[in-house]
DNA sequence: GTGACTCTGTTGGAATTAAT
DNA sequence: ATTAATTCCAACAGAGTCAC
C-alpha cells in the first residue's frame, strides 16, 4: 500500500498502528512486538511516520533515578485518517480517535501502565498464535470514558450496589476472551504489581495491609455478581479471574501467604505469576492459583 | 571521571519483493 | 531472469543517570 505523501504502509505497520491505536501509545518494544518486527525495524518504522506527522511522542528524556526513558509513541490526528484510510480494518474496530494529553509527558505511572500494556500485549501474541482464541475487547485503567456526565477511568466498577469511595474498584486492566469453537467466552481483570512502595504505603508503612485490601475487594467483587451486569454488552459471566502479576517468584509466595487467611472457595478465581513469565508466554502453564498448599501452575485456558 | 546501567538513532548490508 | 527498490536487522555510536 503506498500513500501519495511518498509513504508505505506495510501490513505489520498496519497492524502495529491498529495497536497504538488500541492502546493509545506504545514504546518501540511494544510495538516491535505487536507489529511482528525486530526493534530496529520497528524503530525505523516509527521514526518515519513520526516525520511523516503521523505520530507524536513524549519520553525519552532523562530522569532522576532512572537513566533514561523510554519514548513512548502516539497516534495523530493525521495518523488515525492514515490508519483508517489505508488499511481493510473495519472502522468500527478501529474506534474513534482520543487526542493524546501531550501535556502530561512523563510520570511515575507511566511505568506501570507500560508494564500493564506489556502484558496485555504478550496475552494479544499469544491469543493471536492460537487459532482457536480470540481477543473480543480489553479494557485499562488509564482510558476514560464518559458514564453520565461524569467522566471515569474505564475499568472503574463498585464491589457492592452502593456507589461509595470504600466500594469502588480500579483494576489495572481487564480483557475478555472467547474460544471461537465453543462460542464460550471468559473475563479476567489484571493486576500489575509494580513492587514498588507506593504512595500509600509509605503513609500507612504497612505495605500488606494495602495488597490484602486489594484483594479483599476482589473477593467481595466476585460475591457481588455486580461485574456480570457491568461486563454484560460483551458476554454472559458466572465469574472473572484475576490476574496478578508481579516482580519474581519470591514477591509470588510472599503475595501468596499474605492473602492465605482469605476464604479458601474463592482461591480457584486467582492466578499468580512473575512479570518474565507472563511476557513470555501468557497463555502457558505458568499460573498459581491461591491457595498456598497448591504449587501447580496452570495455563489460563485449555 | 569511569564503567555499568537505561535508552535511542544511524549505518550498511542481507533478504524480499516489484518492475522491466 | 536481471535489476532496482524496499524492508528488515545486527552492530555500533550517542546521550542520560547512578554508584563508585
Amino acid at each position: 500500500m503506498s500513500v501519495a505523501a511518498g509513504l508505505t504502509l506495510t501490513r505489520s505497520t498496519v497492524l502495529g498502528l491498529f495497536f497504538i491505536q488500541r492502546y493509545r501509545f506504545l514504546t518501540i518494544d511494544q510495538f516491535a512486538r505487536a507489529a511482528g518486527m525486530k526493534r530496529p525495524a520497528a524503530s525505523d518504522q516509527l521514526r518515519v511516520l513520526e516525520r511523516h506527522g503521523a505520530l507524536g511522542h513524549f519520553g525519552n528524556v532523562g530522569m532522576r533515578g532512572y537513566g533514561k526513558t523510554p519514548k513512548v509513541y502516539f497516534l495523530k490526528r493525521k495518523g488515525y485518517e492514515l490508519l483508517l484510510r489505508e488499511s481493510d480494518i473495519p472502522p468500527d474496530l478501529i474506534g474513534s480517535h482520543k487526542e493524546t494529553f501531550v501535556e502530561a509527558k512523563w510520570s511515575p505511572q507511566m511505568f506501570h501502565r507500560l508494564h500493564t500494556v506489556d502484558l496485555l500485549i504478550a496475552a494479544e501474541v499469544a491469543i493471536r498464535s492460537r487459532p482457536n482464541l480470540s481477543m473480543v475487547r480489553t479494557f485499562t485503567e488509564y482510558r476514560r470514558v464518559k458514564r453520565g456526565t461524569q467522566i471515569a477511568r474505564e475499568t472503574t466498577d463498585f464491589v457492592g450496589t452502593e456507589e461509595t469511595p470504600e466500594n469502588r474498584i480500579i483494576p489495572d486492566a481487564a480483557f475478555v476472551l472467547e474460544n471461537v469453537e465453543t462460542g464460550r467466552r471468559g473475563l479476567f481483570f489484571v493486576e500489575m504489581d509494580m513492587a514498588t512502595e507506593r504512595i500509600v504505603s509509605t503513609i500507612t508503612r504497612d505495605h500488606r495491609i494495602t495488597l490484602h485490601f486489594k484483594i479483599m475487594q476482589y473477593d467481595r467483587y466476585l460475591q457481588s455478581g455486580r461485574f456480570a451486569k457491568t461486563y454484560a454488552p460483551f458476554g454472559e459471566f458466572r465469574f472473572f479471574t484475576l490476574l496478578f502479576v508481579t516482580f519474581g517468584e519470591a514477591r509470588v509466595e510472599n503475595i501468596r501467604r499474605a492473602v492465605h487467611g482469605l476464604p479458601a472457595e474463592l482461591a480457584a478465581y486467582y492466578r499468580f505469576t512473575t512479570f518474565e513469565l507472563a511476557s513470555e508466554d501468557f497463555l502457558g502453564p505458568i499460573w498459581k492459583t491461591r491457595s498456598i498448599n497448591d504449587n501447580e501452575r496452570y495455563p489460563l485456558v485449555r
